[in-house]
Parts: C-alpha cells; sequence; structure tokens
RNA sequence: GGCCCCGUAGCUCAAUCCGGCAGAGCAGUUGACUCUUAAUCAAUUGGUUAGAGGUUCGAGUCCUCUCGGGGUCACCA
C-alpha cells in the first residue's frame, strides 16, 4: 500500500480525507463537460462579435462546464485565478467567494493542488487584463493527484515568445515517467502527435498505391530476413522455442506467392543488440513489397513516400534536422556504392577481388580492417564509416556485394553485386530494398551459403527456412521490397538526436528502490 | 562490453576545483490581499548529497566498489 514520501504527498493525502470527510468523492464517476477549454473560448468569442456587430450591445451569455487539471493557480484573497489544461488547450477559471459561497470557495482555498482534475460551471467573460475566462459558479473535483508533477512556470513576453522557468529536463526521469514528461512538457507531446501523423502518412500513401496492409507472425518458429540476433521464448504448452521476429520479409514475400500484388506491414521488430542513439531492442518497420517491380521503381515509390510524409508532418519538403537543411523532393540522388566508396576512400573495391587483397588495401589507407571479416563485410565497413556520415542529403546508395544480401537478385552480367539499395538522410540508414530474388533454387544455396559464412558468429546465421523455400517453388512473381525505419524517419522529421526521443517508453535499464 | 562525464529538497540548480555548519528559486505550509497571470508581501516546513565501504580530527567534495543515466567507441544491414 502506497505512502506518502515526503510533506507534499502528505498534505495532499490529508486534503483527499478532508474531503471525504465532508462527503466530497475525490474521485466521482461522472463528468458533466459541455466544452473542451478551446470549444469554450471560440463560443465567447464568436458570441462576442456577433454582439459587436449587433445596433444595440448587450451582455454576452455563454454557459459552459469545462474539465480539465490545474496547472497554475493562484489565490488572491477572495478571488481565485485558475488555469485548467485538456487534451485541447487552456483555459482561465476565475472564482469569486460571492459567486461560488463560502463553503466552495474554502474548498478552492484548502484543497486544491496543482495537478488536479477539475470540473468548473459558469459564463464566460473577459477579465479586466482582457483574457477569457470561465466566471465559476460551481467547481468540482474530478481526480485529486496525490503526487506533486514537476513544477513549470511560463512567462508570455511582450513578442509573444514563452520563457519557461524549472522545465522538467532530467532525461533519465523524463523516459522512466514519459507520464509526467507528456503532462507537463508540451513539446513532448507534439513529438508523439508528430509520430502519428508520420505512420498515418506511411499508411495512406502506400493504400492510395495500392498495398494491402496485413499483419503477419511476431512469434516466429523460424526467424530471418536480416542478420541480427533474436530474442528467444517459450511456449509452454506446445513445448516450442520461439523467435521475436528481426524482420518481417519473408512472409511478407509468401503473400506474393498468395497472389497479393502489394502489401506492406508497420509494426515491431526485436533484435537482441546493442542500443545506441539509433538502435532500440525493439522498434517499428515498415516493410513493403510490390509485384512485377524492381529496385528502381522502389526507389522511385521511396521518394515519394518520404517526402510526402514531411510534407504531412512539416507542412513541407525541406526540413531542419540537427542543424542542417535537408531538402527531400524526389529526384535523390543515386550512386553505387562502388563510386561512393572510391569517391571517399579512394579506393575501388572491384580491384580487390577478395577479402585479403581488400583489407590490405584498407590497412594501407590507414582504416581497420578485421581480419576475419568477409569481402563483403569490408565493403558494408567502409559504407558504415567512410560514406554513410557523409549522406546528409537524402541519397540512394546501389548495388551491393552479394555476400551480404542474400534475399537480393544478382545483377546482371555481375555475380558479385545484387541489386540492392539502401537511402540515407542525415548521416543516417533510413532504408534498405532489393529486387527481390524469386529464384527457389538460387535462394536455397544463398541460405546454404550464408551458413557457410557466418558459422563462426552462429547467433547471426539466417538458418534454413525450409518453408519460404517450398512457397517460392510454387512461384513468385518478380518484385521489389523495400524496408524502413520508422523511429528514425519520425527522428528525422521531428528533428530530434536520438531514438529515445521519439519512443514513447523507449528501454531503459531496470532500476532498483527509487522510483 | 571498453573509455569519458554525471547522480545534492517534489522540480530546476548552487556548494565539488582547493575537505571545515548542505543553500537558492519554484512548489508546499501559515498569514495578508475581491481582476491575477513567472502575481506580490511576511513567516516557515522540507535532505540517508544514488548505495556500500575506505582515507581523515572532520567527506556532498578525496579513494575503491556497486547501481542508474548520458556521451563515445565496439557491436548492429
Amino acid at each position: 500500500m502506497w505512502s506518502p514520501a515526503n510533506n507534499l504527498e502528505q498534505e495532499r493525502l490529508d486534503k483527499l480525507n478532508s474531503l471525504r470527510a465532508r462527503q466530497i468523492e475525490p474521485y466521482p464517476n461522472r463528468v458533466g463537460r459541455t466544452h473542451t477549454t478551446v470549444e469554450a473560448l471560440h463560443a465567447f468569442e464568436a458570441a462576442e462579435s456577433q454582439a459587436a456587430s449587433e445596433p444595440a450591445p448587450g451582455a454576452v451569455t455563454v454557459a459552459v462546464t469545462v474539465a480539465g487539471r490545474i496547472v497554475r493557480q493562484n489565490l488572491k484573497g477572495k478571488v481565485y485565478f485558475a488555469h485548467i489544461e485538456d487534451g485541447a488547450g487552456r483555459l482561465q477559471l476565475f472564482a469569486r467567494i460571492d459567486n461560488v459561497g463560502e463553503a466552495a470557495y474554502e474548498m478552492i482555498r484548502q484543497d486544491l493542488d496543482l495537478g488536479d482534475f477539475v470540473q468548473a460551471s459558469g459564463t464566460m467573460m473577459r477579465t479586466r487584463a482582457g483574457e477569457v475566462s470561465v466566471l465559476v459558479e460551481e467547481l468540482a473535483v474530478l481526480a485529486k493527484a496525490l503526487s506533486p508533477l514537476p513544477v513549470i512556470k511560463e512567462h508570455v513576453t511582450g513578442d509573444g515568445t514563452v520563457e519557461r522557468y524549472g522545465a522538467f529536463s532530467d532525461v533519465e526521469e523524463r523516459y522512466r515517467q514519459r507520464y509526467a514528461d507528456l503532462a507537463v512538457n508540451p513539446e513532448t507531446r507534439a513529438v508523439f502527435r508528430d509520430r502519428a501523423r508520420a505512420v498515418s502518412a506511411l499508411r495512406r500513401f502506400l493504400d492510395d498505391e495500392g498495398f494491402l496492409e496485413v499483419e503477419t507472425p511476431i512469434l516466429q518458429p523460424i526467424y530471418g530476413g536480416a542478420a541480427a540476433r533474436p530474442f528467444i521464448t517459450h511456449h509452454n504448452q506446445l513445448h516450442q522455442d520461439l523467435y521475436l521476429r528481426i524482420s518481417f520479409e519473408l512472409y511478407l514475400k509468401r503473400l506474393l506467392v498468395g497472389m497479393y500484388d502489394a502489401v506492406y506491414e508497420i509494426g515491431r521488430d526485436f533484435r537482441n543488440e546493442g542500443v545506441s542513439f539509433k538502435h532500440n531492442p525493439e522498434f517499428t518497420q515498415l516493410e513493403f513489397y510490390q509485384a512485377y517491380a524492381d529496385y528502381h521503381s522502389m526507389m522511385d515509390l521511396t521518394e515519394r513516400m518520404i517526402a510526402y510524409v514531411a510534407e504531412q508532418v512539416t507542412g513541407g519538403t525541406t526540413i531542419t534536422f540537427q542543424g542542417q537543411t535537408i531538402e527531400l523532393a524526389p529526384p535523390w540522388q543515386r550512386i553505387t556504392l562502388r563510386d561512393a566508396i572510391r569517391d571517399r576512400t579512394g579506393i575501388d573495391y572491384a580491384g580487390y577481388p577478395d577479402a585479403a587483397s581488400l583489407a590490405g588495401a584498407m590497412r594501407a589507407a590507414g582504416m581497420g580492417a578485421d581480419p576475419a571479416m568477409t569481402w563483403g563485410r569490408l565493403i558494408d565497413t567502409l559504407l558504415g564509416d567512410a560514406v554513410e556520415p557523409t549522406l546528409i542529403q537524402p541519397a540512394f546508395i546501389l548495388d551491393y556485394p552479394r555476400d551480404i544480401s542474400p534475399f537480393a537478385k544478382s545483377v546482371p552480367g555481375d555475380p558479385t553485386h545484387v541489386e540492392r539499395f539502401e537511402m540515407f538522410v542525415g548521416g543516417m540508414e533510413m532504408g534498405n530494398a532489393f529486387t527481390e530474388l524469386n529464384d527457389p533454387l538460387d535462394q536455397e544455396a544463398r541460405f546454404v551459403e550464408m551458413g557457410r559464412l557466418y558459422s563462426a558468429d552462429d547467433e547471426e546465421t539466417t538458418p534454413v527456412d525450409e518453408d519460404y523455400l517450398r512457397a517460392m517453388r510454387y512461384g513468385m512473381p518478380p518484385c521489389g521490397g523495400c524496408g524502413v525505419g520508422v523511429d528514425r524517419l519520425v527522428m528525422l522529421v521531428t528533428d530530434k538526436s536520438t531514438i529515445r526521443e521519439v519512443l514513447l517508453f523507449p528501454h531503459l535499464r531496470e532500476r532498483g528502490e527509487r522510483s
């Protein structure tokens, strides 16, 4: 059973008990709200301007009942001012002992705290200072707050800018108690409204392009579609270990075998790996697959989609990300991986066709090169170290080494490369796409090849998915597929430098007693 | 996982360099105030300085370990 942790909570508990002792229910079941704060304000302003246009202006009477959380209060002798906030906005309450009576005024004076939810009934008016307010006739507690929220004071200066004092800014506490962060920091609420707008824009765009939204298993007997360590869980009754999915890829492509032309899924992937400013153990992924398409048409579609999302969230395709101006309107730069690496490092990896010679060239250029890495992994290292950080403006990097891309079709006439692109914006990888491999025998060979290449670090092996191969043997149409990291996309359009700022409840290590 | 930085009242922060009574603002409490809006004025409560151990006459401060967070590197398509 909870008990007060400090005098602030003790005093609030005393107030709650005092209310109950006077037969005032601090958590009533029913609310009688007639207007949101903003509706009340607009109703009054409309009535005011209508009255002003009439020949003989009379008193404006707009009766309302509003409800919200007390975010500021100011007791001034026998009058009381408070601002309440609801999901729509803020509104001032103005209560006088003459209007509400002595008993109610005593409750206001003694028992109300910042953070309490209240309901106020009265008529709209304007204070002498000009602020539209509710002249309160009745005031009721809707929910007593026992713990104090962080206190933030705001000062609106002459030019309309809001100065804030004592903002709740402790990063760890903001994440651990996101509800408090959201309650007191409107800009945090704005981030997650923007996130919702971004996700719904993705859906709208793909729906309009004729894609079908589907849902595939999160619990999978065989994981695959990416190189990542999975989370393992267990089904008790089936006596079966299951994996939390690391990608949707193999299930979505089964659906193309099943004759859907275009499908997408937005959902959670889980990867049992380190956390960083752009990695969380669970993250939101968008994957979409289109039959009769290839990676060129996926590029066209993807750049239009990202530009659409930016436009829907920010109002335009030119955005500011971490101090840099980024233009997301198509067309985006397209450059092969080989050219991009040669531009940045002077190394043309085509001249070093095996891992040993490439690693030697990298070391000669002063770069680290893990001797255990395959040729493709070395190239991937070059991409990550030398190319990725330079890609601030949106760019597609094309044509990847075959051995790190087991689900992509080869470039015609070039057995060492596959038709694959990754897209980068703001120095971050935002997505990954292929001309999807639909040759079942080649696919089987790739599984075997991957198993051989990665037997050393077996946890990242892509296991052979026999059911997926069976599906492909029924015939899979040529298709393009693309995956987009939704969290990173949201970082981009909300100008946040870490993924935790765009996750409502980012993963944090468990903490002991303090809470 | 390595390295660096951080953890003081409900919130935001001082005091740490160079060991010497643990402070301020907001919030709270009491009082004054019938148009305030960072309201104001007066008085006042509130601390296991993240935790454990050590050095010292004396530790928020120095040392060791633990916990948590941030950054960075490693890892990670």
